[in-house]
DNA sequence: AAAAATATTAACTATTTGGTTAAATCATAT
DNA sequence: ATATGATTTAACCAAATAGTTAATATTTTT
């Protein structure tokens, strides 16, 4: 159970933890009320419902989320350092949240309409500085002229993947936790060989 | 409403699109019995509880799923063309089954334990053959020394995750569905690119 | 200290949902 | 034709679940 802190905190806290794990349509206003240590009614005399503690959560979470992703790519490096550098701050970043991607897509796809008023200023601006800094290197003929939507495509996809299919891959490749672990550990040097590799002149 | 097919099959499809659009805490039983034209008793006669016609449907649409893609494995080509061959047309698959995979990433989230013993059978063996020959390859010097799961990883990461991201990534792309469809078409020849750019001696 | 506002609780309600039952209908074999 | 077994239906049930209410306790304001 969940101590200290103002109950709406601990709400918060409390109902993150389930809307992630569970999803919306499996969690439970009991089994967040019991995890926050109050009762029942008091989620609904601070949210008045589900749906609105849903979104208040998720705004939460994805408004934490993408900017984290997003702010390696305001600096001053190249192209090539910025891309190293945010493989390894993104990758440590999901190995202390693993299981917000998995939550956001598959919430994504419930409910894409209305989810995604609540994600459209959120993701569109970081990227843009980063798009006109690629297209100057590729006028210099620095890296390749590639699609710009393709290799952040790329970029995510592999920073993203093992873990929305963890339990999938360790059954496949029949590891334990801890060897998984080095698993994801060595994609930090992996990952950016791999796109630099491709995207250099 | 689906119409004609015996009474099961019905069920069966129905159930199959109910679920995969809803996951399993997200699908309601009288769901399932509107779509399938039929009354709700009927999805207890044949299949007992929500949870067998779950498994069912689940196991159906696994073994269907894991060994479309990995038979490609088998033939006797290289593993440059193999890897060619195993991209374009795992794509292609995705392009006609696009809900598939995150509802199979989620549904093994939820719930790990119970499904591992679902896919344990049907995972393992494919990739064994192909492991060996890219070892031989390996020895042979035409590619370059890759812990075997980061490849397997990284080719079904660059295939799967536009798929499952996709409100997400046209959301930050502005696209339309016509030009996500083109930005997927355009991958069939972008990721072999960049594995075996990356592999490749 | 009294009043007012805020926070908290226990008990309750209405609805949804998975599941059941018993009767009716249909198909098949004798 | 008729008895038998399989299939289908409508009505029902019990548990779960989101949400409400009215009374009580606590904190804040005056």
């Amino acid at each position: 159970m969940i101590e200290d802190k103002s109950t709406e905190q601990r709400i918060i806290e409390a109902a993150k933890q389930v809307f992630i794990e569970k999803g919306y349509d499996g969690a439970r206003m009991q089994e967040i009320a019991d995890l926050a240590g109050i009762n029942k009614a008091m989620l609904h005399y601070y949210f008045r419902s589900k749906d609105k503690l849903f979104f208040t959560i998720f705004d939460d979470i994805f408004s934490r989320f993408m900017p984290a992703v997003q702010k390696g790519f305001t600096s001053n490096m190249s192209v090539e350092e910025k891309i190293k550098f945010f493989i390894n701050s993104y990758i440590t970043l999901l190995q202390s949240n693993p299981y917000i991607p998995l939550f956001i897509l598959h919430e994504l796809s419930r409910n894409p309409e209305e989810l995604k008023t609540h994600i459209h200023d959120k993701v569109t601006s970081n990227f843009k500085i980063f798009q006109e800094q690629m297209q100057l290197e590729i006028n210099q003929g620095l890296i390749k002229p590639i699609d710009f939507r393709q290799i952040v495509t790329n970029i995510i996809a592999l920073c993203v993947f093992p873990f929305v299919a963890r339990p999938l891959l360790q059954e496949v490749f029949s590891s334990d936790n801890e060897s998984f672990d080095k698993f994801i550990e060595a994609r930090k040097t992996i990952v950016p060989d791999l796109i630099l590799n491709w995207i250099k002149m």
